[in-house]
DNA sequence: GCAATTTCTGAAACCGCTTTCAGACGAGGT
DNA sequence: ACCTCGTCTGAAAGCGGTTTCAGAAATTGC
C-alpha cells in the first residue's frame, strides 16, 4: 500500500478527491451511498475514480469501519473432498453478504491449529472452525476470546458456541442398523483421525449396535483411500461379514484391496462408506453410504455466522439428519 | 475491530503500553523487534501483553505497514482435486514467510474472475491466478494494474508477467505418441473446459500427432467424473481404438462407462488420463496418465510471487515438464 | 570534569478511509 | 424582510498500529 519502489503510486481517495474537486467525505459517501449527495458532484466523483482506478484500501476501510469484511475458515484437510464442498456454500453466503473468505488448513495437524485461528482472528470478523482437531481445553480458551466463532461439526459439551453439526451418531445408528437387519453379527469399523470428534461418534453408535447384535470392532486406519487400502486387511483378520468406514474414500480404498484379495462385495462381504463423496463415477462401485447435503449443510454453517456477526446473537445450535443410501455394496452374510 | 455492542472491548496498543507503563512505540518495538529496548522494559510488555490478551490488529498494522501480509489465490474449482495440492503447498510457502494465504473460487466461472481478482488485489500483496478462464484482454487490463501478479499454468502471450506452467503440450504429445506406437490410428479427446488454456494446449499437441499418423477427435466433455461419463459414448460413437482425457476424473468416468458397456480396457479401448491425481485406490483401477509433481509446482509457484514481493523482480518464466506413467489401461488396439 | 557521542525512549506524524460535527446555503413560514 | 429549519458539504477526529524525529540519559574520550 505504501509507495514501493518499482511499484506504482497508489492511488487514494485524497487523489480522487482532488480530482473531483470535492472533500474526500463526499468521495466516501458517494463511494458508499451513506448520505445524499448532489448529482453533479456524483458525477464528478465517479467519473475521477474511473479515470484514476481508483480501488479503495481494504486496510483502511476495515480499520476505519471496525470490520475487516472477512470471514475466516479452517478447514483439516483440503484433499478431503468433504471440505471443498462445505467451502464453497460458506462462500456463496459470504459473498452474498459482501464478505469474502479465507482459508486455512491444519493439514490434520492438531496442534497447528490453534495459531491458524489466532492469526483467523486478527484479520477475519468472525471464524468458522471445520472439524476442529484440537482439545477440549484449547477450543475453550479460543471462545473465551469472544471473537464471533461458529463450530462446524464439532460439539463440546458446556460450551456455549453457535454450532452446527451434523448427526453422525444417528448416521452411523442407521448404517449399524442396515448391517444387523441384513442378518451381519460381526463388522469391522475403519477407523478415522483419533483426534476427530466426527469419529468419536460414529464409534459411539456401537454401543448402541450391540444391543442389537451387531459386534464392531474398531480398526485404526485415517481418512484416505489410500488408508483403507492398507488397513482393510487388517479388517479382514477381525473375522467380520460387513466393513464400515469413516468416509467413502477409505471404504473405496478397502474396495481396491478386497478386489485384489479375490473378496467379492457384497457376496463374500458387505461394506459400508460414509458422508457420499459422489465417487461412484469414479469407481464405478455403487457405494451403499450415509450422507447429508453439504451443500446446505455449508450455507447453514455460514448463515449461523453472519447472524452472530449481524445481530451478536448465537442462534440455536443446529444438528442435521443423515440419510442412508441403500445401494450395491451391502447384502446378507454368506451362508457358509 | 471497534467496539460493538455486546463485543468485548477490543484491547489496543495503547492499552498494553499504559499497563507496561510505556509508551506505544516501545510496545510496538518490543513486539517486532525493530530496535534495542531495555530487557526490564521488554518483559514488562510481555506481562502486560500476556496479561491482557493483546493481538495486534491486522488492518492497522497492514495500514501502517504498507503489506498486509496476505497474498491471494484464484483457483477455477476447489472440487477438482488438483487444486488443493497446489493451495496446500503454495500455502506452506506463504506461512513459512509469514503470510497468509487467502482463496478464493470462481466456479468455472470465467465471467467472476475480473471481481474476484480486483477484490484480491484489495487486500493481498500479491496474487497467484491459477488456470485463470478469463479471456486475453481482461488479463492483460489486470496485469496492467502493476499489482504484484503471477500466472499459473497460462500462458498469455507478449504479455510480460511472471508465470510457471506445466508443458501441457508436451504431456500430451507424450500421451500421442505412446498411444500411436502402440499402433492406434484413430482416438478420442474428451476435452475439458472451453475457456481453459490448459486443455487449447493439449489439443495443440493433437497437430503434430497427425503427423505420425494418430488422428485425434475432440469431444465435449468437461473436468468431472459425470462429464467423462456422459462423454464416454460420444466419444465410442467416432469409431477410436483409444480415448484420451482432460485428466483423470474424466477418464475414470469414461471407464465407468465403458464397463457398464461391455467393453474391456485396454483389449477392446485403450484409454489415457492426465494430472495423475492419485485416485487408483478409489478406482482400484491403474490408469496410464501423465503428470507433474503439483507440490513442486505449488511450491514454485509460491517462491516466485514471494520473490516478486520482495525483491520486485519478475522471475524467469517457469516451464516443468511432464511425466508419463505407463499402467494397465492402454494397449495395442484390437486386431480385427 | 566537561564536551561529544551514542543509546534508548516517547511524542507525534502518518497510513487511507469513515464518520461526526458544525457551518453554509436555500427553502419555507410569518 | 427575517428567522427557522432542513439539506448538503468539508474539516477534522478517529480507527490501531509503525516509524520518524528529537530529546534525555548514559557512555565515551580527552
Amino acid at each position: 500500500m505504501q509507495n514501493r519502489p518499482g511499484r506504482p503510486p497508489r492511488i487514494t481517495i485524497s487523489d480522487v478527491s482532488t480530482a473531483a474537486g470535492v472533500s474526500a467525505a463526499t468521495v466516501s459517501r458517494v463511494l458508499n451511498g451513506t448520505a445524499k449527495v448532489d448529482s453533479s458532484l456524483v458525477d464528478r466523483v465517479h467519473d475521477a475514480v474511473r479515470q484514476l482506478g481508483y480501488r479503495p484500501n481494504a486496510a483502511a476501510q476495515g480499520l476505519a469501519r471496525g470490520e475487516w469484511g472477512t470471514i475466516g475458515v479452517l478447514v483439516p484437510d483440503l484433499a478431503n473432498p468433504y471440505f471443498p464442498d462445505i467451502l464453497k456454500a460458506v462462500s456463496t453466503v459470504a459473498r452474498a453478504h459482501g464478505r469474502r473468505m479465507m482459508v486455512m488448513e491444519s493439514d490434520e495437524n492438531p496442534a497447528a491449529e490453534h495459531d491458524l485461528v489466532e492469526d483467523l482472528m486478527r484479520c477475519c470478523d468472525g471464524v468458522l472452525l471445520c472439524s476442529p482437531r484440537m482439545d477440549r481445553a484449547e477450543l475453550v480458551e479460543l471462545a473465551g476470546r469472544k471473537h464471533p466463532m461458529v463450530l462446524f461439526n464439532r460439539v463440546v459439551p458446556g460450551l456455549s458456541v453457535p454450532s452446527i453439526s451434523v448427526d453422525f451418531h444417528g448416521g452411523m445408528t442407521q448404517v449399524c442398523g442396515h448391517v444387523a437387519q441384513l442378518g451381519h453379527r460381526r463388522a469391522a469399523y475403519l477407523s478415522g483421525p483419533s483426534a476427530s470428534w466426527a469419529n468419536a461418534e460414529r464409534i459411539r453408535a456401537f454401543e448402541g449396535a450391540r444391543a442389537f447384535g451387531l459386534e464392531v470392532t474398531v480398526v485404526e486406519c485415517g481418512a484416505t483411500s489410500q488408508a483403507g487400502y492398507d488397513a482393510a486387511s487388517a479388517a479382514l483378520d477381525a473375522g467380520v461379514t460387513a466393513i464400515l468406514s469413516y468416509n467413502d474414500l477409505v471404504a473405496f480404498g478397502a474396495l481396491s484391496r478386497l478386489q485384489e484379495l479375490g473378496i467379492s462385495v457384497p457376496a463374500d462381504l458387505s461394506v459400508v462408506g460414509f458422508d457420499d463423496l459422489s465417487l461412484d463415477r469414479v469407481a464405478h462401485t455403487e457405494l451403499t453410504t450415509v450422507s447429508v447435503s453439504r451443500d446446505n449443510l455449508g450455507r447453514r454453517g455460514g448463515e449461523i455466522l453472519e447472524e452472530l456477526l449481524v445481530t451478536g446473537h448465537d442462534a440455536d445450535p443446529v444438528y442435521l439428519p443423515m440419510t442412508l443410501h441403500l445401494r450395491k455394496t451391502t447384502a446378507p452374510p454368506p451362508t457358509i
